[in-house]
DNA sequence: AGTAAAAGATGACTTTTATCAGGTTTTGTC
DNA sequence: GACAAAACCTGATAAAAGTCATCTTTTACT
């Protein structure tokens, strides 16, 4: 199997026909691969990018920390998806960090090809624009679920969400390994209060553990309880 | 005067030189500028839009209802603002309702003429993805903001956005007349919560009030106050 | 496999925020 | 300017969530 970093950028791109032949491989020729272990940092919040990520494979954290100095996860980002895309368009430094939850192969696009890209190519600049459009609808929800639903909201929503974005493993667990800390960042409360929700879930037998993974056991249970019911 | 309508989207796109003279001309011909009374609902969460509003005078609140049934204020525009740009660019119906606050003048970009510049003009197409590079930012810090701060810091850091982002009237006082309800909307809180933060803050001489207007006596003590300290 | 460190779990308690209920003031309209 | 409606304010109480302390289980590492 060769090297997919060009096609990963094009599929991500959500668009076939994006790119040319020329640019392609000009990507192609310039792309490099890097490695992230576990835990490792890709970049901090405040740093200056010069390039998108995009990952091959691994899973990546996107955190911002608050004033008050607790983490808030973001976003996860896995197979496929692109990192950085919006600082490298705002032209300014970084307003998350990424750190791999597992061990990561990303290749990275430098900034240079992405800046001729979007000088020259509009379907370029559309899809992106398209796509930016997208995650800022997602996070208008996200900024009205935080400020009106419960912490059992929440959970049960950030759960749903990992479930139907990530594949599944072999035995049907969220196929996204985290930390109840992890999810507790997501979700936007305490350690606690979120190992006591799905705690309390697991009881009423809507989800499943084994350890830190997680199955859900009723869809049907769990969509009621996002909506309040 | 004539109508700046023309000048009114070009200078909320933010770059000097995004229209050539054909497209303002071509803009300037097919605008409607429209009224809207106070309360008055310019569009509805849901609806399908067939073009971009542009605010020439007065003020609407952008909102979305959870499925909690309460209201959450995600964005305040004025003067210049362009609202509904996001689900054009997505071509889906909009996830936001708009209600007049005040008397409204605004005016009206047919999704054609948008749609042609997208295609065709890269200049506009770039500055409207730094544009939503820009709210994607917002977003993030907003997200943040309401998972980990409280009551009292969201107030505050919403009456300090509300000070810096919209003129002052005559005697110092921020030039958006918002209810208390608003404001809670805004804060992402309830109505009461909202006023007794309020009245501490004007007990503690922070701020000072004179019916629903509002105004900034101590901007260091409220700055403090959005840090935690 | 053994051990230390990390993560998970749970109870007790405090703080924050929501909710309800009732009064007061302001605003808009005839 | 009188009246009704809307908005504002306050107190009491309940519910939700955060914090702290402690113990157990899992994980990572030599």
């Amino acid at each position: 199997m060769g090297n997919r970093c060009e096609n990963c950028i094009v599929r991500q791109l959500n668009s076939l026909k994006v790119l040319g032949k020329e640019e392609l491989k000009a990507i192609s020729d310039h792309k490099i691969t890097r490695k992230f272990k576990k835990g490792e940092s890709l970049f901090s919040e405040g740093e200056k990018l010069n390039g998108i990520f995009c990952v091959r494979s691994g899973v990546t954290k996107l955190s911002k920390i608050s004033e008050n100095g607790k983490g808030q996860i973001v976003k996860i980002a896995s197979k496929g998806e692109m990192i950085g895309q919006r600082s490298i368009i705002s032209e300014e430094q970084t307003n998350l960090s990424a750190v791999a939850l597992d061990d990561m192969e990303v290749c990275f696009i430098p900034k240079e090809h992405i800046m001729k890209n979007l000088s020259s190519n509009v379907e370029f600049t559309k899809t992106l624009l398209k796509h930016m459009a997208n995650d800022l609808k997602h996070a208008d929800t996200l900024i009205v679920n935080m400020a009106q639903k419960t912490v059992k909201q929440r959970v049960a929503e950030t759960l749903s969400y990992l479930d139907t974005n990530f594949e599944r493993d072999l035995d049907g667990f969220i196929g996204v390994i985290l930390t109840r800390e992890d999810i507790a960042n997501l979700v936007g409360t305490a350690k606690e209060a979120c190992i006591r929700t799905l705690t309390s879930l697991r009881k009423d037998n809507i989800i499943s553990t084994q350890g830190k993974r997680i199955k859900i056991e009723d869809k049907k249970a769990l969509y009621n309880i996002i909506q309040g019911i």
